[in-house]
DNA sequence: ATTCAATCATTAACATATTAGCCAGTCAAC
DNA sequence: GTTGACTGGCTAATATGTTAATGATTGAAT
């Protein structure tokens, strides 16, 4: 009884080929301290000046209840700063500080070095298919993908056999 | 100053176009009381019959100190058993058990659905690119790629502003 | 002015990721 | 038979992922 699926684990593709492409920067940016979210962060927030939690979740595709965290240990590093809103107590802006522009003006050079060592290594035209692709399948519609109806829910945590 | 880098995040993209894909799999999942994780343990364990830890690592793309975890929390729900080889005590074998056999047998069909279902979604051609273009990227070599030379380390985390 | 739903950040609880180090078991060289 | 390098699984410590719920705040409807 051949247990083989019809379709190989394409999200676990993604995991090993993200992995593939992470090995190459890892280094870089522990070597500046940082963890690889620390950095999306930091590039997010080179590139708009300022933004708001909730913007930086979206845009680095952390969630909520880690970016909480993740800025309490950043702002306690003096990587960012952490102002409420006046006319919405509810809201926060997040800027980059001093020390985190100087970081970020030394290692996003670094960064884009070994993305040309990459893209020499990979070949051009595959670094370009895969933005093509990921692109692609990002466009690719969340909502009006179907779901498959789900059979009656057992507690297999707890059947016994 | 503009601060754009001259190259997109990829792995921040790859990171995104996977969780597009997983978010169409994690209902069902997590229907059967599952992490992503067990399923993708469960699914190679049904392919494979028996595999030892380190073999599981590599296959599911699942570090060493967490999968010693998640074996616990399996075994402990009564998915999967552990047991030492005899002629090396070092190692451990890993098989699936009759209740998570039955769990395989009963989520597989429903994920190869839900695969039905995206392709026609995204498109046959799509899908075909996305594993040829994966395959590509993990097929590249990671030690023939010259690693860019990293400047003195400081200690950004205590450096004062 | 009060109520109520919605919003944003946060907390709580648990599972996993990541790095470093540990420890027992194996095996080959001495 | 000891030593020493190596292997495989594990522990420890910290950071993040994931889901559910809380708490404060806002704005619109009453």
């Amino acid at each position: 009884m051949s247990r083989k699926l019809a379709y190989r684990n394409l999200p676990q593709l993604f995991l090993k080929a993200r992995e593939e492409l992470l090995c190459h920067f890892r280094p870089i940016i522990t070597h500046f301290g940082l963890t690889e979210q620390q950095w999306r962060i930091l590039r997010a927030l080179g590139e708009m000046e300022q933004l708001e939690p909730r913007e930086i979740c979206e845009h680095c595709h952390i969630l909520s209840p880690s970016m909480t965290g993740v800025l309490s240990r950043m702002e306690e590093m003096g990587l960012v700063t952490r102002v409420r809103m006046p006319e919405d107590q509810r809201r926060v802006i997040v800027r980059l500080t001093p020390k985190s522009e100087q970081l970020v003006s030394e290692l996003g050079p670094l960064i884009v070095e070994q993305y040309k060592i990459i893209e020499q290594a990979f070949g051009p035209e595959l670094i370009k298919e895969l933005y093509e692709v990921m692109d692609r399948v990002i466009a690719a519609e969340r909502g009006p993908i179907s779901r498959i109806e789900l059979p009656p829910k057992k507690d297999w945590a707890n059947l016994k056999f």
